[in-house]
DNA sequence: TTGTAAGCGTTATCAA
DNA sequence: TTGATAACGCTTACAA
């Protein structure tokens, strides 16, 4: 079998008798033919099943019409609700997402970022403010605008669309210490690289001296996102010698291996003690009791964040800060502190 | 300001006074060069900020150390969960991953296959076998590799890793029909274009007619994959004059929507129906109760997805119907059918 | 409306 | 061990 040669362009024009700038034109500025030639053509590629070489493309025009992605992680449902979204905007508008992941190690972005960069992205989703500068000179330097979602800073040098971390666990925070609670336990994301999770930290010290307490005692466990680690670092916070009234869980995953763990050692959320969540995915409202976590719009973070980017593209104005809203969403896995210690 | 331009092999070569075939070299291979050369072109590498131009790259090497991927969705963690296992054991072996998502519509598919075939990726990962033999033959035609997953069959004319849907759901059918029950509720994913699905409603058809029963007493809705659907779905068979004793989900999603509804309705599971789920995605143990469901070793498929499309894109040899095993997971969602009707 | 031809940034072949 | 130089497949002035 001889092997197969894909169709060029020059094959294309060959067939259709025209030469290989006409076939061009028909496929970038079709109105730019006539319309004889263009469906000469038109049969000439279908016949031949031709493909574009997007290698060539991007060098001759330099224009790719695809976006790049950078997350964390694709095994989160945080993550995969927005980057889903994100990508259903930009293919409505005629761009091709691709996504990498870096396993929440900044060297590995670094890399993924360059990848992208080198295969002629146009622009870049990225997660979060935490990377060094010198990959944000390499995005100036080469001209390719970078989006951070997930995030809200207004002194960050790369423009932002998110929600505030700090703001939006301090108002959970207020709620929790309103409700009576003044001994806390805390599962974080690691705090290191992941601004997120670090401004959600702070939020919570900064509601323990607001409220005149004093924030080393908070039961701190830093840990990797996932069930498992969450019902770990649960069981750890419980079994010291004086556990707090609340857990508060730096995301809904964390929060769900946290109450799993509750239930499987007959501890009752939240009579026994309270768990909060962040994030509000669908498993917030799977596990019992329902979890009162802080709602995040994913879905129109992913939608908006595609249009800021396509705009930041094609050098239009755009927000450069752009801040959404969140909010509580009280449900039953938070309650009074229990009166009598545990 | 003055717009900067992206530094060329060119410009490496001039400021490290070598040719580009020098610099080229030293990029692909170093030892063919000597130290002294190479060590003053690494330099003007990292002076210059260089990195390579992947499209000029792929066309003049033909080879990009890209697979590319295409799931139905991102917002999936069945998908997920094998997709970072996927990349993970890509990125140990030097490879890259691109993942563009076909949101369960085949249009989409042909699309970014194309779209990421034209982008140089070396090989493919798809999901399931449901596609027009057009594009296979476009696959053949490019002479790139394309392996199948979540999916198992030996007859199909693209390889594939993964397990037998058929077997797999029979294997539950079976369990199912020996607790007694008889009455069989099916939520089901959408079938058309979905192999997976459609197998494993032929199995519980398959399993009722082997019973001695009549496969069209099963109660079956065919919906989107989703917990708000899966509750929709639920509430609607539970409604209608005759329920039946169980009701199986396709997946663990819909499962957990289906429990959920369950649970806002009063009805006790699996007291007064059984249900279960598919997949046993971390999700299936954080419901109460816990889901019964099919064990299906996602990171593992993920892992050796990615060896063997390395084989493949390397014309090695490989396995080409590779099956790997399922298994039942027991849990609390599942009982005998109640005696007296609901 | 169409054709000609000069790049785009690499790699690879062939000599030196 | 290195250097010229011809591809690779496409877009885009510029000419016709």
């Amino acid at each position: 079998m001889p092997k197969y040669l894909a169709p060029t362009l020059t094959d294309v024009a060959k067939k259709a008798g025209v030469s290989t700038a006409t076939v061009s034109r028909c496929l970038n500025t079709p109105d730019h033919v006539a319309k004889r030639t263009r469906d000469r053509v038109e049969e000439a590629i279908t016949a031949l099943g031709y493909t574009p070489n997007f290698g060539a493309r991007v060098m001759a025009s330099k224009r790719t019409y695809t976006i790049g992605a950078i997350i964390p992680t694709m095994e989160n449902a945080i993550f995969a609700r927005g980057i889903q979204a994100f990508q259903d905007e930009l293919h409505r508008q005629g761009y091709t997402l691709l996504v990498a992941s870096s396993s929440y190690d900044p060297k590995i972005e670094e890399e993924q970022i360059r990848t992208l960069v080198s295969r002629g992205a146009d622009g870049l989703l990225l997660i979060g403010h935490d990377r060094s500068s010198e990959i944000i000179d390499y995005l100036e330097a080469h001209d390719i605008p970078a989006l951070v979602a997930w995030a809200h800073d207004p002194n960050a040098r790369l423009p932002s669309i998110g929600f505030d971390n700090f703001r939006a666990m301090s108002s959970l925070m207020k709620y929790i210490l309103n409700l009576g609670h003044r001994e806390i336990g805390l599962i974080s994301a690691k705090t290191e690289f992941n601004d997120r999770a670090r401004y959600r930290l702070m939020a919570v010290q900064h509601g323990m001296i607001r409220a005149g307490l004093d924030p080393t005692t908070i039961r701190l466990i830093e840990t990797q996102y996932g069930i498992k680690t969450g019902a770990v670092a649960f069981n750890e916070i419980i079994s010291a010698p004086h556990p707090p009234t609340i857990i508060i869980c730096g995301n809904d995953v964390l929060a769900a291996g946290a109450l799993k763990k509750a239930k499987s050692l007959g501890i009752s959320i939240p009579d026994d003690i309270s768990i909060t969540g962040f994030d509000d995915i669908e498993l917030a409202q799977c596990v019992s009791p329902k979890l009162t976590t802080v709602h995040v719009p994913h879905r129109e973070m992913g939608k908006q964040a595609a249009k800021t980017v396509i705009k930041m593209v094609n050098k239009e104005v755009f927000e450069k800060y752009k801040e959404l809203d969140i909010h509580l969403k009280i449900r039953q896995s938070l309650g009074k502190p229990k009166t009598n210690i545990l």
